[in-house]
DNA sequence: TATGAATGAGCCTTCATTCAT
DNA sequence: TATGAATGAAGGCTCATTCAT
């Protein structure tokens, strides 16, 4: 119910809440694993950012590596929303290819925080990714990119060759993360602004028109 | 027996010689930020694994900082002599295309460190790589990517609308950067050992036909 | 005998308490600036004589030269607390000048630590007081001294021309400081215990009799 | 001879000279000490400054300690040369006396960088001074204020009981060492620029007035 | 005399983590 | 749950000093 009793007194922290502590503590950590990777990050400035003090931390996480584990199942969950949701089966072979790629390469654009805590973890040596089960993910990637060009290659309009979803995903995946994740060293090499709207549209249209390209029988 | 002739004392190689050591450190520290980060490399480490002790580090390049941006310089070069070197012109189109894509995707493969390193540097959003001149480099890249395009344009063999040599070489590095340093991520996301030469070799065929698709007029 | 009945087995002293600990870092890092100087003490021995470790020391003052600030801002109160409290009103007014000379005297000698400080700061070029508003300070000091010489001069007692209070302090002040901080050089110079009972007290009573004979009409 | 046949090549370095590489060395030495105290100065600065390189410090010293000592030596030395030098035997005693008074003063005020190198050596406990003999400029200091006293004494112009020399140079020491040494704390303390020519001015007149008053019989 | 290279000890500072309440 | 106080181990960096030439 909305109304409280007048006797009760206003709740003196901001947070009296488990999940809601634990969730902002997540929150913010990811935003500072993101932006300076798990050694950069510092467990004090994470919990000044917070509502709560430090010790909430280990309270709830354990440690900074538990925190970090949580953060990077969490930026995999987020891709996996991300990416997923969509239903390409009303759609020709082709035109979902193309709906495909323009979707992952958008979901990579959006997250970058994301890209960047992989990247992270890559330089981990994916240490902390083996106790997350990837499973569900990777039916689904599989399934949805398999059934597409199942379709295309019984359709006439897929070269068989190019049919295999590992392959495929990869090739997406490479595309779109090298362009958000590598934007400082890259862009700079070139001078070529990869964050600036009009070049993301158009390396968008690229990379549909690479896939399919690779696709069309 | 206790005593052994004639074999010196481990002399703990007392360098003496400038450069030497200063090569010596390089070479260390460019292991160690590849395999931890800047972050992550430790300036103790690094002594302890050079013949020199930690100070000779801030003799020669001032702070781990210093370092750090000579090792990166040294990687931009590492790479440049990776990718350059070949002779394209003696090929037909297509063929120098195949050939570049092959070449590129080899010379990532081959340097994992360069590929890490450069990951780092986006992760420090690429704060030391604007001390470095990359005229030249780009240069290279963008006239070898270039000459070899518009042959084939000329030629009536790649598609006018492929013809971009940075749009080119953009692809080219996603696909060859992405397979090597997202290796834990993405290796394990999908149970895939993106270290095994059998699937090296097949991603590098590949790579190469997904260049060829995109560009065959 | 080996064992002590009740005697509580060297705690280690957990002090758990903010004000405790703080203070307890201060004096002893007052007593290290007064002997070393603040390029001369080290934090590392500061920690050691407290109960407490180094890092108590960044946690309260942030750093070095936050403590060292502490230092010096105690080190004004101190002498403004020895040097005041005392009323000259009951007194006649060259009476009330001989007891200001002898109690500045003594509470330069008594609080030979203040002085030190006050030389590392002049060493230092008065780097860190400009922080410290002294505004109370200085008008405690000029009223006291102005009232009392106002009164002489009134009464015709103390001589128009030495009734600049800010050149009487600086007098007493000099004739003070002087004895307490040259100690070593001067009475190396002249073989001379600028710390003997006997030599304080001859000179207390030449100090007073310098400022009387300035003053007198 | 003075000429120098023409095949003999150019003194490439500036300093061939030891006495003249000593003396810099010296002079660069006595600027750091002065402002940034013993442990606050730098062998490698000091060298930097100088046209030599740092091992000629120590193979000219042996040490900082010993580089320090000469220019401890040399400070003693420049004070007695700015001190001496006069011959008040012409002038009346109490002229005399008011000139040693203003000599000593102008001698502290033109030389700070000896008043801070002497509050070094006092913080230092005077450390390295017991290795001076100081027993000719004490001599000095007190035949030349003794001669005035006694002749102000026996003309009947100086009060018996302010005759003692020691005490008398005590009291200007201090008045002309603070007013110099103590610019920082006690100038900010009362928002009064110790360092601008007319309070110099006024203060020297000060001074004399003061030792005049303590002597005039 | 003179120099660039090298050293070892130590300095200020920071960090992840835990304790006591 | 929550917090301020405390800790121990390092981490980056500097300094006086010496070696080899």
């Amino acid at each position: 119910m909305e109304h409280r009793l007048k006797s009760a007194p206003a709740p003196r922290r901001k947070l009296r809440d488990a999940d809601a502590t634990r969730d902002a503590i997540l929150r913010v950590a990811t935003e500072e694993v993101a932006a300076k990777g798990l050694h950069g990050s510092r467990v004090e400035e994470i919990a000044a950012r917070t509502a709560t003090s430090k010790n909430m931390i280990y309270y709830y996480f354990g440690s900074k590596e538990g925190l970090y584990a949580a953060v990077l199942e969490r930026a995999y969950a987020d891709f996996r929303s991300a990416e997923g949701g969509f239903d390409y089966d009303p759609l020709e072979p082709l035109e979902a290819i193309a709906a495909l790629a323009g979707n992952t390469f958008d979901a990579h654009v959006r997250n970058p925080q994301v890209v960047r805590i992989l990247m992270t973890e890559n330089l981990d040596l994916g240490r902390h990714g083996d106790r997350i089960d990837h499973s569900a993910q990777r039916r689904l990637v599989l399934d949805t990119t398999g059934r597409i060009l199942e379709r295309g290659v019984a359709a006439g309009v897929v070269r068989a060759d190019a049919a295999d979803p590992l392959q495929f995903h990869l090739t997406i995946s490479s595309l779109s993360f090298f362009f958000v994740g590598n934007r400082h060293t890259f862009g700079r090499l070139f001078d070529y602004d990869m964050a600036a709207p009009a070049n993301i549209a158009a390396r968008r249209a690229e990379v549909i028109e690479i896939m399919l390209s690779r696709c069309r029988a």
